[in-house]
DNA sequence: TTTACGATTAACT
DNA sequence: GTTAATCGTAAAG
C-alpha cells in the first residue's frame, strides 16, 4: 500500500483507482464521520466533461492547487459535490469521489442524510458530502492537515470500470472505477460489471 | 445583463 | 422509468 502522497502524484486514472480501498474521514469538532472509498471519477484538463477543460475560472482554482486539496462545487443548485486535487504542479486535475462505504459515525450520517438505509447513506456523490458534512467551507482545504484525511484502510481485491455518470460529453472513456461486487457503489446507468 | 444548463437526488407514476 | 427541484456559473448578447 503506497501512501497518500504517492498516490496523489500518480497520473489521473491511476489516482483515481489507488484511492478505492482509501478510508476518508472528516472531523468536525467532536463528530467524526467517514467511509471507505468504494467509487471514483477521474478529471484532466484535456477532457471535455472536466470543469478544467477551458482553463482555470472562479469555481474551478481549486483544481489547480497542487495535489491534496479538496475541491468542493456546488451543481444543480443543490448538491455538494467533492473532488481530491491529483498531479504533480497545478496540472488540473482531480478525483471525483462518488461513493463511500460508511465506517465511522454513521448515526450522524444517517441524522445528516435523513435516512436510515446504510445502503444509500454515501451512495453518490452529492450523498457523500452531505454525510460528511462536507460543504463549501471546505473547498481548497489540504487533506492529512486537518478536519478531512485519507487513511489507507484495504486493498481492493477487484476493480472495475466503466464510463461516468451523470455528464453529456466523452461518455465513452472508461473514467470510472470501482469496486467489483461492492455494495455500496452507486450502480445507476446500468454500466457494465 | 441575460440566459441556458449541469461531475444530481428524491419523489412520483 | 420518469420528472421536478433549484441556483451558481459560464457563455452569449
Amino acid at each position: 500500500m503506497k501512501d497518500l502522497e504517492a498516490i496523489l502524484k500518480l497520473p489521473n486514472a491511476e489516482a483515481a483507482k489507488a484511492l478505492l480501498g482509501m478510508e476518508l474521514i472528516h472531523t468536525d469538532g467532536a463528530t467524526t464521520v467517514g467511509g471507505v472509498i468504494v467509487e471514483t471519477e477521474a478529471y484532466h484538463q484535456s477532457d471535455p466533461a472536466s470543469h478544467t477543460f477551458r482553463g482555470k475560472s472562479r469555481r474551478n482554482a481549486t483544481m489547480y492547487e497542487p495535489a491534496g486539496a479538496l475541491y468542493v462545487y456546488f451543481s444543480y443548485g443543490i448538491h455538494w459535490c467533492m473532488n481530491v486535487v491529483t498531479g504533480s504542479a497545478g496540472e488540473g486535475e482531480g478525483v471525483l469521489i462518488r461513493a463511500l462505504e460508511p465506517t465511522r459515525g454513521i448515526e450522524t450520517a444517517m441524522q445528516r442524510r435523513k435516512t436510515t438505509d446504510l445502503h444509500r447513506l454515501m451512495r453518490g456523490p452529492a450523498c457523500v458530502t452531505q454525510a460528511l458534512g462536507i460543504n463549501g467551507k471546505h473547498d481548497g482545504l489540504k487533506i492529512n492537515q486537518g478536519q478531512v484525511k485519507i487513511v489507507p484502510h484495504n486493498v481492493p481485491k477487484e476493480i472495475s470500470s466503466g464510463p461516468r455518470i451523470g455528464i453529456s460529453k466523452a461518455t465513452d472513456l472508461p473514467l470510472r472505477f470501482w469496486i467489483t461486487n461492492n455494495p455500496f457503489v452507486s450502480v445507476r446507468g446500468g454500466i457494465m460489471k
